[in-house]
DNA sequence: CAAAATTTTTTAGTCTACTAAAAATTTTAC
DNA sequence: GTAAAATTTTTAGTAGACTAAAAAATTTTG
């Protein structure tokens, strides 16, 4: 707050104003559904114009963007902090790794807010979308390939073993069970790291 | 066209409308994209009001709905007719599986109509669209586990494999490869091969 | 062939995202 | 403090999905 020497007045003011809109449409996307708002009501609630809100995000696509840019960044700090002691092996990495995601995921927005980010993801409709979700992808198999050439280091892991492309292969494979796991209401977490667990066994030599 | 008896002339032009309708918005949706097509042009096409295209599909997306449902049903005859001579290991089962679905795919629809089809079937907001998918999904695995089984009994896989979580392991692997390869306009077939490749060396003993 | 039933089309209208330009406001710079 | 610059709001409008109800057309039925 005491930053006023680096930013002007009118800088200050269009974080504020950046700031009310996502806080507003988190709340109401959450509350409703991406569907059933209006840009209008996160405008009013934001405390601007309609046309501002256009202005600053562009679609309302643009806004979600926003919102998921921001749990990206803690997503990856959550990531470092938690996975710092390695576990033993290989399966319960990616078990470790996938409960964290889904936990992250679900104390930002609920399920049917990020099928709305997955969807916009994949759809290429808003090109951003698509190469945020690129970006996050890469740097979340690259999480785990640095815990997989940890273990190669620690002698747990074969020498002779690919780390990157294992670690792709692991991440596409919890990343299907997390894609999974946010389609379905009524799938459950537990159900979704059982499922995954019984993925990881049945290709992993034991 | 002999089954004036058994169809009433009112069923028969129903029928007429419907395929003239999904005809004009497949050849619609692959020149110009979902997003720059509308109902009204659909309409035109197949000579009907725009909102008979309404009563009959819902929605745009009910009409892709549609064409998606035809296209399921001839990739499964056509994997059930082109798997019919077992590949020797579990490598090459997956790798042909993947080669015909990306073959099927791109015969019908290109790839920004598919990516609507995903994105849609992740969103939710069109419930017949994630049942569908869900149910190809399990029918796809089904035909890899089928496969699994014949190996076991071939005596060409271990016994205690366990041919469901494999199956869908497998399953799962491949499908985060093909929509990776639908996602991306500059990714070529032949290169998410070899993604789809290195991912099973590097998880599959050899 | 005429009445009844069915289905499509026409008509009219709502809703909301999104855009462009003019008008009003507010900050900044001197 | 005032002129200039930047930014927001107001205003006005387009486009297209989707809906409801009345009107028109056509098939079916006896």
């Amino acid at each position: 707050m005491e930053r006023s020497q680096t930013l002007s007045l009118r800088e200050r003011q269009k974080e504020g104003r950046r700031a009310r809109i996502i806080a507003a449409a988190k709340s109401l996307f959450v509350e409703a559904g991406l569907d059933n708002i209006t840009i209008e009501a996160i405008a009013e609630i934001a405390g601007v114009s309609s046309v501002t809100v256009h202005n600053y995000y562009g679609t309302k696509s643009g806004v979600l963007l926003a919102l998921v840019a921001e749990s990206d960044r803690e997503l990856l700090e959550t990531l470092d902090r938690n996975l710092a002691a390695p576990p033993p092996d290989l399966v319960n990495l990616v078990l470790r790794f996938f409960t964290l995601i889904c936990d992250h995921t679900l104390t930002h927005l609920d399920k049917p807010v990020w099928r709305q980010v997955i969807s916009a993801s994949i759809s290429g409709t808003e090109p951003r979308f698509s190469k945020l979700y690129r970006e996050l992808d890469h740097r979340l198999a690259s999480v785990l390939i640095r815990e997989i050439e940890n273990m190669k280091a620690a002698g747990r892991l074969d020498d002779d073993t690919n780390s990157i492309h294992l670690g792709w292969a692991l991440f596409n494979l919890q990343n299907a069970r997390f894609i999974e796991f946010i389609a379905s209401d009524s799938k459950h977490q537990d159900q979704a790291l059982r499922d995954l667990r019984n993925d990881l066994n049945a290709l992993l030599p034991r």
